[in-house]
DNA sequence: TATGAATGAGTTTTCATTCAT
DNA sequence: GATGAATGAAAACTCATTCAT
């Protein structure tokens, strides 16, 4: 490569661009190698190989391997948001909606759940994960489910004593868990199964949502039933 | 433990007394530091000195570092499947038990989460997951919200569309999502509103076409009373 | 194990004899243990527990690791000057007795090369050799040879040229080396045929000069047909 | 080494050239290690030490320790065979350019027998030992001599019953063991008196070769007084 | 910017040896 | 004498990070 070659205007690639393509690849190549290892086992020597630079490179885009992480984790919540609205805007009512959330996210996980695993390596140690960038993407994400979530619950559809967040974590929750297991023991095809059953759950609890007299006392009792069982321990 | 059972009153414990005292104090050791730092940033010779053992000793008892993780979460499993089924036991009802499994999981997850991460770091290596003592051990604990789980269905408590598994899935992937994000940015003490909520959702789908009877709440405040009687006396 | 049982004289072994049995057990568990696996690679818990003692028990009979590969070492060479020794008393005419020292050598080589490695490993350390009680017993192996070779040498059999210790090195060198390159890549049963040559190389040198008469052929087939005799009675 | 092969000249070096050296450095630290002190009881940091490197650095030329150890046998088998076929080209005459191998191959020995006694603990535990690189460099080195015994073989020098193999195991047995005793207990300048008399051990098998009727009678009975003897043990 | 050789602190693991029982 | 659990010094090897070129 001749140095001439750079000063021309008609070239390919400005150098701004070829610079955001080498990271753009370091951070492709540790994707890949996060996933397949995990966050400990990966090298960054592995990674400068994948991405096909030496392995100082890295540290000029990247100030260390946990660095490097987040800004993989960056990424991938970056595109996941993106394509989450996309379908969620292609759909209409909060039903369809979340279903296409609900396996979209499946889907997104069960390819990548070695990588998920590494936020709390890396997050949690900061104590100020609330404010930092990573939670703040990870929040753009979910608020894309919450926004249907409300709409649905304007709608009546949810139960309205379930407040929002509890609905998101159990959302999410079940999905994460349930990818695990269709990934070590189950049939990796019943997603689609799943995703049925968790969505018309969320959604049923409001069916029969219509507390009487007695059903009030009822449940009142039941509640003190249970305080005075837990404090018998 | 009384002393009688020793063979001789001069020595508090006998040799295999103490090599099993002190397989339980690795084990302990390994535990907290595990918990504290998770398993790669753990060292052996943190959890030798935790121990109060030389670092070659945890080696005499455990074949190596992942070894020693693998008889840590054992004896974590075992302990916890052996408590919630104990708390199972002094309940009466599907509803109450599993509100007491999922108290019950909740506040133990949020004292051992990085613990519970080692779990995929260690055992999915191993391609034959299913089979693994681990594995059996994971198992017997879901058995224990299986069981009751099973009961509230035949009792229609929920909705039989939703299979088993599924319902566990959710119903512990809710929970160990809700955990971590309670210790990220939420207040500590929402675990039983959590709980109610989720456990409700569960139950709801049915809630009107079999209401709780009076019978039964009437029959749980007897049999608390009861035991309070007994325990005051 | 009673104190009584000890104090009876009809006891099968003594005190004493008990302890050499041990010792004895301990040296034969290590020889095969340091000839399988060399003696850096043998480790002291492999031999006690094929001895059947425990580990400390080993550092009761010998000082340490090196110690105990003296003794084996001592103990190979004491019976190997035995052997040698016994098989020349049972042969007449120097080169008949060559040839069986020769044989015998090699038979024991091939099966202990590894053994004899730790040799220089051990001894060459101390800046004694000479004198040392390794040394000694070296010595009177090889004094086996070196008395018939004298015979030989009185009879004109061997070059007068040639000193003594120089016939010694390029037998046992020659046979040493014989044996690892059949090890290596050669059948193992090369033996017969490789001592043939070399004693026949060492004796050839004045093959001319005195051929061997057919009055020493007739005394060595008059003395077999002796022991013959002897051994069919 | 010229100069003038370097691109520029006010560096004395290129990469490359640096790289070469820090190579050869930790090869010929290794060598001198080893060579005092056996390959059990050297460390790599102290090899590491002697190069003038760090630790780490030994792992970037070599993967392991076994693999360092190759490397130095490599290059001593390397420079063994060079300087020993440049010799025999400067003389005339098998006898000659025998003895002066031997005379190379003993002083060399002498200098570097604990490096031998790295051969078999390292290539011995590969199974295929024939086919290994040191086996080859270790079989390029003999030919030097098989070549030249050849010759000699052709000109009627050496017994023509003794096959050439056999030859080689006789000359290089005896020189490695000749080594041995003269380091351990005779004083260090007897190898050319040595040497003599191994070649003209050698070489005069053939003086008197010429077998007559009698001598071959003589001869057979002799084979049949061993098979005899040997069956009485 | 890019390179990749060099660094060296840090980790796991082994094992000869000791010593209280 | 016998035991075997405990010790802790070593040693091999790894890898994130740096920096001269």
């Amino acid at each position: 490569m001749t140095t001439s070659s750079k000063s021309k205007m008609h070239q390919s690639k400005t150098r701004r661009e070829r610079v955001e393509d080498r990271e753009e690849a370091i951070i492709d190549a540790a994707r890949d190698i996060f996933n397949e290892k995990s966050f400990f086992k990966a090298t960054m020597a592995e990674i400068a190989r994948a991405a096909g630079v030496a392995d100082g490179t890295v540290y000029i885009y990247f100030k260390n391997k946990e660095d490097l992480a987040r800004a993989v984790l960056a990424q991938f919540y970056t595109g996941l948001t993106q394509s989450a609205q996309t379908g969620v805007d292609k759909r209409t009512g909060p039903k369809a909606q979340i279903k296409f959330l609900a396996r979209h996210h499946m889907r997104r996980v069960r390819e990548n759940w070695r990588l998920l695993e590494m936020l709390p390596l890396i997050d949690m140690t900061m104590d100020t994960y609330e404010g930092s960038d990573l939670y703040k993407l990870n929040r753009d994400y979910v608020v894309v489910f919450d926004r249907v979530a409300k709409v649905a619950a304007e709608q009546g559809l949810t139960n309205p004593d379930t407040p929002l967040w509890m609905l998101r974590d159990i959302f999410f929750g079940a999905m994460d868990y349930g990818v695990r297991t269709m990934l070590l023991i189950r049939q990796n095809e019943m997603i689609n199964s799943f995703v049925d059953n968790l969505v018309s759950l969320i959604f049923s609890s409001v069916i029969a949502h219509q507390p009487t007299g007695p059903d009030n006392v009822l449940k009142r009792l039941e509640s003190i039933a249970d305080r005075l069982e837990n404090k018998l321990e």
